[in-house]
RNA sequence: GGAGGAAUGGCAGAGUGGUCGAAUGCGGCGGUCUUGAAAACCGUUGUUCGCGCGAGCGGACCGGGGGUUCGAAUCCCUCUUCCUCCGCCA
């Protein structure tokens, strides 16, 4: 979330600025700043009487110990009054910090300058694009019906023991997918990403560092026995690491990668968007996180950015960056690409990866700052995601492109992971 | 799942109702000494909110939340986590 600070001193600037992300309650900031008035007002007046009441009990024990207990009762009269009212006080102040924080967190990220205005995708900007879309032969097929063809994936089978949306892979169709978390997770280690395996439920706390909570409450399966939740991204555990945490300015950046999979509950969703391996419940994804000192973020999505296209390139699909709009910017983004796949079977372009800044709006939320040396105060770190890469999608377009009327072709480098063998699916 | 014990500053560890935001040690930072370093010695060392131009002042924080009390790290309730023992288990 912004901090309190930063929206009393920019008050002009974040309402114009959230309207590029179709934000348009200007009289929520103005409610902000107004209940934070009464915030400070009431601290004051509790502090006052606080500290009163500080000094009375002291002068109490002081009477006690000297023998003067009538005194002592005397004056313990006193308190009570004062008691009364700091009881009403305390209570204000707690109501006025318990709206400001309800308030705030319903506020989203400020997009960057360069965010273009728009409402749909529609409005998204092509930054680049790669690769080459294929010439399929007569007869091609989109994924649904390879998967079936292949023996690779059973799509009723995962109705069988789950429900829709929970597709099972078998065979080279599991291999697959093995091959290529295991490729994408080598790739990001070499570039001086840490791997770590987090768990893949998580608790209140977690779920809202990272923004999905209160908001996207239902976007999530939720354990409500343990209440804990199910990840719907990598994203969730690996930034939530920070959560609470205090840095030294060396240890940045700090660049993490981790292979989860990843559960939503995609209420709402339907047709042909959700057609075989498009949208799922459940899937498998590879993440790269970054912390990093503010003055480095923009420098280090860059770097994201080349690093996740090239992942694209090595597999040979062709690909497609957009820089999103206003108004399809995530909540708690201030600046997001997309990647989309080509996927020639059904003729469409999948996201593949969005790979976000969040500057310090997770890092508020979180309490994840650092320590500018010589400096007193701790400042917030700047935190960012994105895919690298999510696996459906890239299954999907990698079977669809690459199919031959004698079967599948793997990309070159995933044939190692594939084993002997296995470098036509057929 | 059952029975017991515990949670204090970066770490270790005192403190069981009153000048305790907290002894002491280690670590960190600054200094003296030294050609330099070590040792020794001296000083310093948490987070956070508010008021003030400022020097500074006040408040909150001893796992989280609530309570008792004039006053809580200390007593009570509750939750969480960790440890020990028993049970179960990949």
């Amino acid at each position: 979330m912004l901090t309190i600070q930063f929206i009393r001193e920019n008050r002009e600037r974040v309402i114009k600025r959230l309207e590029v992300k179709r934000f348009k309650q200007p009289e929520l900031i103005d409610r902000i700043i107004e209940r934070d008035n009464d915030r400070r007002t009431l601290q004051v007046k509790t502090n006052e009487l606080q500290a009163e009441m500080n000094q009375l009990s002291k002068e109490i024990g002081f009477l006690f110990k000297s023998g003067e207990p009538e005194k002592a009762k005397e004056m313990k009269e006193r308190t009570s009054s004062i008691k009364a009212e700091l009881e009403t006080f305390e209570r204000d102040l707690q109501d006025a910090n318990t709206d400001l924080n309800s308030w705030l967190v319903q506020v989203p990220n400020i997009p960057h300058q360069t965010v273009p205005p728009g409402n749909t995708e529609a409005d998204n900007k092509l930054i680049r694009e790669g690769g080459r879309v294929p010439e399929l032969h007569e007869g091609a097929l989109p994924h649904w019906e390879l998967g079936t063809k292949y023996n690779l994936i059973d799509f009723d089978l995962g109705v069988k023991i789950t429900g829709g949306g929970f597709p099972v892979f078998r065979g080279l169709g599991a291999r697959l997918q093995r091959a290529l978390i295991s490729y994408f997770l080598d790739h990001n280690i070499q570039a001086g990403y840490e791997e770590y395996l987090p768990p893949l439920l998580v608790n209140e706390e977690s779920g809202f560092g990272t923004g999905q909570l209160p908001d996207k409450e239902g976007q999530m399966y939720h354990v409500t026995e343990d209440n804990l939740y199910l990840i719907p991204t990598a994203e969730v555990p690996i930034t939530n690491i920070y959560r609470d945490v205090i840095l030294n300015p060396e240890e940045l950046p700090i660049k993490n990668t981790a292979y989860t999979p990843c559960f939503r509950r995609e209420a709402g969703s339907y047709g042909k968007d959700v057609r075989g391996l498009n949208r799922v419940h459940q899937f498998d994804k590879v993440e790269i996180v970054q912390i990093c000192h503010p003055t480095q973020s923009y420098s280090a999505l860059e770097e994201m950015v080349n690093h996740v296209e090239q992942l694209l390139i090595n597999l040979g699909l062709p690909y497609r960056i957009v820089q999103l709009c206003g108004g399809d910017l995530s909540f708690t983004s201030a600046l997001t690409y997309d990647f989309e796949v080509y996927a020639a079977g059904q003729d469409k372009w999948l996201e593949v990866s969005s790979v976000s800044n969040f500057e310090s709006y997770q890092a508020n939320r979180l309490k994840l700052r650092y320590r500018e040396p010589g400096k007193k105060r701790p400042r917030l770190a700047h935190t960012l995601n994105g895919s690298s890469l999510a696996l459906p999608r890239i299954i999907a377009a990698l079977m669809e492109n690459f199919q031959t009327p004698d079967g599948i072709k793997v990309p070159e480098v995933l044939h190692s992971y594939m084993g002997p063998g296995n470098e036509i699916i057929k």
